[in-house]
DNA sequence: TTGAAAGCGATACCAC
DNA sequence: GTGGTATCGCTTTCAA
C-alpha cells in the first residue's frame, strides 16, 4: 500500500477537493458522527437500526446518503460485526453441474447482499476440510459446503463455529446449520430401476467418491438396489471431471465384457463416456446405454439427448441461501433446517434397451 | 458471535486445556510475543521476514508453529496489509466458457495461496462497477476482471488503488497491471472468412455485448469484415446464455429470411441455437451453421460437433493469475504486463455451405 | 437513547 | 534489529 501512501502525500499538498475521483476518502463513522453532531457509537447503532430514536436514526441515513458513507468491511469484521461473506466450498469445480450450482448461488447471494468467497477441494476429500479451515479464518459469515469428503471431527468443530448449510451429501455426525438433502440412494435406485427395465443386466456406476467415503449413500444405495434387481452392477470409482473420465470409460469400454450400460453419477463423467463412445465408434444407446446424474443443461442437447436424474441447481440454491441467511441472522445455534430433495429422472434417448451380442 | 461468547464464558469455568477442539482461541500476535519475549513489533517483523536477524526469525517462526498461530486476516488487512484474496469479476457466470475460466482462474489462485473472491455482473454492464468497488471494499488484493462493459472512468480509479488484470477485452482508458488480450477482431474476422469462404451470405452475428459497448472490438471486427467480404452481415444483441439466447435464436430462425448461418459469441449462446433448431426441426449445418466462440470442452460433443474459436482457459488463467501475482509483489505501478491471444479456428461439422432455397 | 472509551489484531512509524 | 505506540474503522460494554 505503498503506492497509496504516496498519492495522499501528493494530494494534500493541493486543494482537497481535487481528490475526489483521484484516491476517494472513504466517509468513516466518525465523520459521520461530527456531521451529525451524534457520537460514533450512536451512529453505528442508528446504521444497524439498532436503539436508537426513529429521529436520529433517519437523520443519521440521510446524512450517510449524502456523504456517501458505506461501512468498512474489514473494520466491521475486526470489531466482531459480519463480513458479509460467505465461503462456498465445492468438491469439483471441474464438474458442470457444480459450475452451474456456484452461479445460482452465488446469485443467491448476491440477492441477500453477500459475496461468495470460492474455494474447491477439486476432488481430492483431503484438501476440503483444509480449504473450509481457510474460509473459517477468513471470517466468512457462512459456508455452503458441497461435501464430496467423509464427515470428520474437523466438521463439528468448525459448525460449532458458524453456520454451515450442506448441499447434496450430508455430513454425519455434524449438526450443520442447514443442509439441502439429495436423496441419492433413491435417484440410484430409480436410474438402476429405469436401465433394469429396459432389459440391461450388466451395469456400471461411475462415481466420484468411492474409496474415500465408502458409506456414501450413493454407492450403498447401488449395491442394494443391484442386488435387489439382480443385476451385476459394479462401482467404479471416476475422477470428477469430463476430461477425467474419458480414458477410464474407454478403457472400461474397450472390452467385449463391457457393461451394456453405464449409469455416471455426475453428467460430466456421463459427458467421458459421451467422448469415449466417440473415440471408440460405440453408439449410444445400440453399444452402450448411458444414464447421467444432475441433469446439466447442455445435457439435452447432445446427440442422442441424455438420461439424467434432474438435482435442480436453482432450488438447491436457493433453499440453501436461505437457511444461511436464516442461520446468520438468528446468530446462535437453532435446530438444523432440512430439505430433501426428491429425484426426478428425466428419461432421454441415450438410454435404450441393450443390443443382444455375440459371445 | 453471541454464540461464540456464551461458549467462551462456560469454558473459562473448566480446564482450558478442554477448550482445544471446543472453540479454538486464535492465538494472537501479542501472545506470540509475550511467549518469545519479543515485541508485537518484531514478531510481525519476524513472520514476514522482514528487517530481522536470521536467529530471530527462526525462534519466532518455531513458536508459531507450536502455538499454531495464523495470523488474521481481517486484523491484517485493517491495518493495511494484505488479504491473500483477490477478486474475480466475470461478466456473467451463466457463460459455460466463464465458468471454466473461474475454474481455471481458481485453481491458478490456489497454487499462489490466494482465495477468490467471486462476483458476477449477471449480463449487466452497469453492475460491473459496483460490483468492482464492492470487491475493492473487501480489501482484495488484486482484481481479475472479465470485462463486459464499456470502460468508465471508474475503471481509472479503481486501477490506480490497486492492481488489476483482465481476461478477454480490454479497458481502454485504463492502465491496468495487466492485461490478457484476445485477439477478438481477428477471430471474428476468421470465423466469417471460414463461413464466407464455405459460401455464406447472410450472416447473423449474436453477440452478448453489443448494446452498452458499441466499440467493441468484435462487433466492430464484424462489421469491418463483413463489408470486405461482401456479406449479408447483421450484428444481434443476445443474452449471454443458452436459456437467454433460445428464445431469441427461435424467433431469429423462425423465419423463411433467415440467415444461413450464425455466428456467436460464445459457445453457450450457440447451444441456444442448437436448442432453438432441435425445436424448429431445423438441421445444423444443412439449414443453418453454427459457430461458437471460446470452445468450451462440450462442444466438441454435440451432434454435430460445433465449429468455435479457441479462447485457451487455461493459458488466460495462468497469464493472468501470473500478472497478478507480480503486481502485487511489485506492490506499486508498474508497466502494464501485457499478452496476445490469437484465436485458433477448431473446424467441425456444425458449419458447412448452405441449402440452396426456393425464394 | 446517547456518549465515552476500550477493544478487535495486525502494521508501520519513530526512537533507541 | 528491536521496542514502544499510534493507527486502521467499527462494535460494544458501561455510564450517564
Amino acid at each position: 500500500m505503498n503506492r497509496f501512501t504516496i498519492i495522499c502525500i501528493t494530494a494534500c499538498r493541493v486543494n482537497p477537493d481535487s481528490l475526489r475521483g483521484i484516491v476517494k476518502h472513504r466517509t468513516t463513522i466518525r465523520e459521520l458522527a461530527e456531521y451529525t453532531g451524534l457520537s460514533p457509537a450512536a451512529v453505528s447503532y442508528a446504521l444497524r437500526g439498532k436503539q436508537v430514536s426513529a429521529a436520529t436514526e433517519r437523520r443519521v441515513r440521510e446524512a450517510a446518503e449524502k456523504l456517501g458513507y458505506e461501512a468498512d468491511p474489514i473494520a466491521r469484521a475486526l470489531a466482531g460485526g459480519a463480513t458479509a461473506v460467505v465461503g462456498l466450498l465445492v468438491g469439483s469445480l471441474a464438474d458442470f453441474w457444480t459450475q452451474e450450482l456456484v452461479r445460482a448461488v452465488q446469485r443467491e447471494l448476491y440477492g441477500a447482499e453477500l459475496s461468495a468467497l470460492v474455494a474447491d477441494a477439486d476432488g481430492e476429500p483431503a484438501r476440503e476440510l483444509e480449504l473450509a479451515q481457510r474460509l473459517v479464518d477468513q471470517r466468512v459469515d457462512g459456508l455452503v459446503v458441497v461435501p464430496i469428503g467423509p464427515a470428520s471431527g474437523g466438521w463439528a468443530s468448525i459448525a460449532r463455529q458458524l453456520p454451515v448449510v450442506t448441499i447434496g451429501d450430508e455430513l454425519p455426525g455434524v449438526a450443520p446449520a442447514g443442509e439441502v438433502v439429495f436423496d441419492n440412494e433413491l435417484g440410484v435406485e430409480q436410474a438402476l430401476q429405469h436401465l433394469s427395465g429396459l432389459g440391461h443386466r450388466r451395469i456400471t456406476v461411475l462415481s466420484w467418491a468411492v474409496e474415500t467415503s465408502p458409506e456414501r449413500d450413493a454407492e450403498r444405495a447401488a449395491a442394494l438396489s443391484a442386488a435387489a434387481l439382480g443385476l451385476d452392477c459394479r462401482v467404479v470409482p471416476c475422477a470428477y471431471s469430463l476430461n477425467g473420465s474419458q480414458p477410464l470409460a474407454a478403457e472400461l469400454l474397450d472390452d467385449p465384457g463391457r457393461p451394456t450400460a453405464v449409469l455416471c453419477l455426475s453428467d460430466s463423467i456421463a459427458y467421458g463416456v459421451y467422448a469415449a463412445c466417440a473415440e471408440l465408434g460405440l453408439s449410444i444407446p445400440g453399444d452402450v446405454a448411458v444414464a447421467g446424474f444432475g441433469d446439466h443443461p447442455i445435457s439435452r442437447l447432445l446427440a442422442p439427448p441424455l438420461t439424467s436424474t434432474v438435482w435442480d441447481v436453482e432450488q438447491a440454491a436457493e433453499c440453501a441461501t436461505s437457511f444461511l441467511s436464516q442461520a446468520i441472522a438468528a446468530d446462535g445455534p437453532q435446530a438444523t433446517l432440512r430439505e430433501v430433495v426428491a429425484p426426478v429422472l428425466a428419461v432421454r434417448a441415450s438410454t435404450g434397451p441393450p443390443t443382444p451380442r455375440r459371445g
